[in-house]
DNA sequence: CTCCGATATGCCGACTAGACATATGACTAG
DNA sequence: CTAGTCATATGTCTAGTCGGCATATCGGAG
């Protein structure tokens, strides 16, 4: 019995809330409240998760036939509780990777157009002000239910980080003029 | 001619710097200056590029005898170069990805222990304490070159990336502790 | 009336990470 | 003095992951 994939306990998490999901609620639910601080698994990775979750007892699952087309329902068992438990408690925590695409452009700068990277740079200044947003409407949407309350702390937390990703954009961009001649 | 991925330019900016690198240099070189704000690719990763690299023209190499063992120099060409600024000033910039997994923990935080969810924050607190130490380290031993421009203002912005998610975390924990009630 | 988007699932190919394999000299702990 | 570990240097292989495409149907926009 090799240990699962961190992705497996996230699809397994999502599931631990207590609700029956299909995979394609399960992708929407997952880009709406851990797209902040954590990846977005492909519609094939949650549909191939589902199975092997399934297939090792810790999710269960149900054909229901649906308005438009059928779809299946999938739920946590207690074996897979028990399991995600004993993950939580035990499993090192790995450190965050960052993959920054806009700041790789600027390591790259000398390759480019001062004007054209501070296109690139404001774009993602704007960016980060738009997911800032949608944090903070999340937060008061989230709030009022108790039971949620990690899932806010999250988002409070992803309110601040896109708060402070679109400052220190401003300062890069005001740095960049002084390095450049605004040119 | 189908486009390369992000990866094969990334190397190729490595060494768009101008000097002579190994694939186990350039490794080394990418963990210490994009290791801050991408990830760091593997290195099989890295000579399977450099093959890549050097079969459509992009990069050249020479055998050296060393002291130990031989090894093989890359340099990119003058068509690699062309090609890089092709793509800086062409392609799209891809939004960046945040992997946060003491987030996800959070986030799974009805399932922990409050203490030892405590404890997987803090270690990551100081982790980022960490960082932004290294990072405003390498600021200083960078900047007396005028040609690293760029990677130092990468460097600085990642010394403010990692101060700012330190006291999140600080803020995070004082948040944590008020809803668990200091347990 | 046709095209597009949402629902719902899944296949396939390409990309990526990480463990392991190999070879050797230099340091270092018992 | 000798075994173990680290650094150099490159590569294979497996498993994990993403993104594009395929499929099917309904409702709304133009």
């Amino acid at each position: 019995m090799k240990p699962l994939p961190i992705t497996s306990w996230a699809v397994l998490g999502l599931l631990s809330f207590g609700r029956e999901l299909s995979g394609y609620d399960l992708k929407k639910w997952a880009d709406q409240s851990m797209g902040f601080f954590y990846w977005s698994p492909s519609y094939s990775q949650i549909y191939s998760e589902l199975r092997r979750l399934e297939s090792v007892g810790y999710a269960a699952s149900e054909e229901v036939p649906g308005d438009i087309r059928a779809k299946r329902l999938y739920r946590i068992t207690p074996a897979g509780e028990e399991a995600l438990r004993d993950w939580a408690d035990a499993a090192p925590v790995e450190p965050a990777v960052l993959k920054h695409g806009p700041m790789l452009r600027l390591w790259l700068g000398h390759l480019q157009e001062p004007a054209r990277l501070r296109e690139t740079l404001h774009a993602h200044r704007d960016l980060a002000e738009q997911r800032r947003a949608q944090a903070a409407a999340d937060v008061t949407a989230a709030e009022v239910h108790p039971e949620w309350i990690f899932p806010v702390l999250t988002l409070r937390w992803a309110e601040q980080y896109y708060a402070d990703e679109r400052d220190r954009m401003d300062r890069m961009l005001a740095e960049l003029d002084t390095v450049t001649g605004k040119d």
